[in-house]
DNA sequence: GTCTATATCTCGATAGAC
DNA sequence: GTCTATCGAGATATAGAC
């Protein structure tokens, strides 16, 4: 069982690769020719089952967003101190995100692609939970401003900081490691200093600066 | 005169409308007969001065990019404080991907669709110069180190925080704005708001924190 | 240099046998 | 349910007249 509704054998074979070839192609770039030799099966079934590109497509992505964010926001220590729950944030982002770094550019040329239901698509991953990344993230911020442990720099603003900070570099890491050569050679190691400066440089930013100790 | 090269009348029209159709569409996405029709001339015009789509939109990909960060690291001050650089910085590039919004999803899409002339051709935009935006940006941060006046968290992980919080919200507008409804309204003043944040949160995170005078 | 007409190919989708 | 064969749209690229 993949997600809420239920497949059968073959259907399952077929969703599988399309996952794997939307994420890697995109919508435009996948064949459903590469889908159905991977799948094992033909390119009929593909229609039997799904009816056309574009729904397998959607099925797709809502798919792996979902399953994405809510093992994201599953993790997130919710009773924390802000400064506890940035650095898990941070280190749980980077993990996922290195355990899937085609995703960013999935989703990233969906938006380019303009798909029409784009917005329609992301409140349905969203807004049905009670626990979904941005709201726990903004609670949390909340709370510790009230508290004085951090400065208000804006709850929102400071989400699309920190998660800007993280997928910066895998969506652009070809480029980057273009420039900065150096990086492309330890990609691992870049990517643990990596989670301890954007953990650094942000709480540090945030923290109020009158503070005299560490 | 468009680059180092110079184009006909009818050349240059099929030029500026290529870089309209490729930024909105993509490689993959434009079409030829999009760009005819913009140009007020025929596809096959196209083929006499630029031989193929792929060459067309080499020749795009490289002018749009060089000429949009060369007018980015023009306006670094150079001999100023690290403060101030990077204010500047941060001001001058949220100008300038308002001015140009489709630019980073262009970019990225290239990225995603695994071009792989695309490191020869970022270098080719990058390392020729003295004065391009990772250079500049690194020599100041060195330079600001040295003198005590920010912390050590590596000027090459900064530049990527920097540049990461500033085009995110450009690159995901349509996903941030279906979750977080408020900003869709009000653009340009989230942007606005969004530049003070950047440097007010990533400034703070640098300074040494013994620092008792703001 | 500029145009129309067309060749050629790729791909999503369907028909129909089993 | 699963397959082969094929249709037809839409795209790049070229031929050849003017």
């Amino acid at each position: 069982m993949l997600s809420d509704r239920s497949y059968s054998e073959s259907e399952e074979k077929i969703f599988l690769a399309a996952i794997d070839v939307f994420s890697k192609r995109g919508k435009q770039g996948a064949r459903l020719q590469e889908i159905a030799d991977q799948a094992g099966l033909n390119k009929a079934l593909i229609h039997y089952y799904f009816r056309n590109k574009e729904r397998l497509y959607d099925e797709v992505f809502v798919f792996v967003i979902r399953h994405f964010f809510l093992r994201l926001a599953s993790t997130i220590p919710e009773n924390a101190s802000f400064d506890e729950m940035l650095k898990h944030f941070i280190d749980r982002y980077m993990d996922l995100l290195s355990e899937k770094p085609a995703l960013p550019l999935f989703i990233l040329r969906d938006i380019a692609d303009g798909e029409p239901l784009l917005g329609a698509k992301m409140r349905e991953i969203f807004l049905p939970e009670g626990k979904n990344v941005p709201q726990v993230f903004i609670r949390g911020f909340e709370r510790a401003v009230r508290q004085g442990e951090i400065r208000d720099l804006g709850a929102a603003q400071t989400l699309i900081t920190v998660m800007g900070s993280c997928i910066y570099i895998f969506a652009a890491f070809p480029v980057i490691s273009a420039v900065l050569p150096e990086i492309a050679e330890q990609r691992t190691a870049f990517l643990e200093e990596r989670k301890r400066h954007i953990y650094d440089i942000l709480m540090n930013g945030l923290k109020p600066r009158t503070e005299l100790h560490s």
